[in-house]
DNA sequence: GACTTGTATCGATTGTTGTCAATACAAGGT
DNA sequence: ACCTTGTATTGACAACAATCGATACAAGTC
């Protein structure tokens, strides 16, 4: 059964409207980081109290049964991920969605189940 | 710096209104699904090609270099985060997307960016 | 400058995940 | 009944991820 994906092309190539690969990759790790109930958790109290300057690790770190180099870790994937930022004011680091983060992930969800592809923005 | 969560709380407490622990883990299963490349494209395999029987596996499995059992594997997780749902029709077996588990999503990441919670639909 | 507090990084450990080859199961054709 | 083809499961393994304690760094206070 190795090569009757020719067979498949030839007629109606499921793979031709759906994601491109690369979009793939660079999404699934936006989502990759959403899949984590400590970051999950910890996106929405962000912007959930993203009142106006954002929100200090210090409130953050106490809500979880973990370790502070743990939810410090956490946080570093949901930044390398592009969801939030952050910025040191004297001793303390404030944290805030990025804007259009969550948007382009909706997006996706949205064009998987309907739309081609709005990829494009 | 241990418990001076009880300070966070006494004033302001961020955890209080986001998402709570279970509905962090429940959906974070979800999204944990989302967060492969593969399984990424597969959903969107299915859902772009959707046109109205479900797609077959034997047109899935040949658009990427990799075995059969491990498509067969991410198709089993998709399954089980219930995202997709398939059914036998003689020798073969088709998926489909399963009604509303795209929406409850999106509106997961409304929530976490907008209003409170609308996790109750 | 020394001390304190908040946050990040490092190194180690343990559990989880993606992948494959081998195999089993299901269904149709001979 | 046997063979062929499509799909799922099993078992193994390498790669990765979540967590922690220890430590380093940053900034304010004395």
């Amino acid at each position: 059964m190795s090569n009757q994906g020719a067979e498949a092309a030839a007629c109606c190539d499921v793979a031709q409207s759906a994601l491109t690969e690369d979009a793939a990759v660079e999404m699934a790790a936006a989502f990759k980081a959403l899949g984590d109930p400590v970051r999950l958790r910890l996106l929405s109290m962000i912007a959930t109290a993203q009142a106006e300057q954002g929100v200090c690790v210090c409130e953050l770190t106490p809500a979880f049964a973990l370790s502070q180099p743990t939810i410090s870790h956490h946080l570093k994937q949901l930044r390398q991920a592009g969801l939030i930022a952050c910025e040191r004011r004297g001793t303390w680091v404030y944290y805030w969605v990025m804007p259009g983060a969550i948007e382009r992930l909706t997006a996706v969800l949205a064009g998987t189940v309907g739309e081609p592809a709005p990829v494009s923005v």
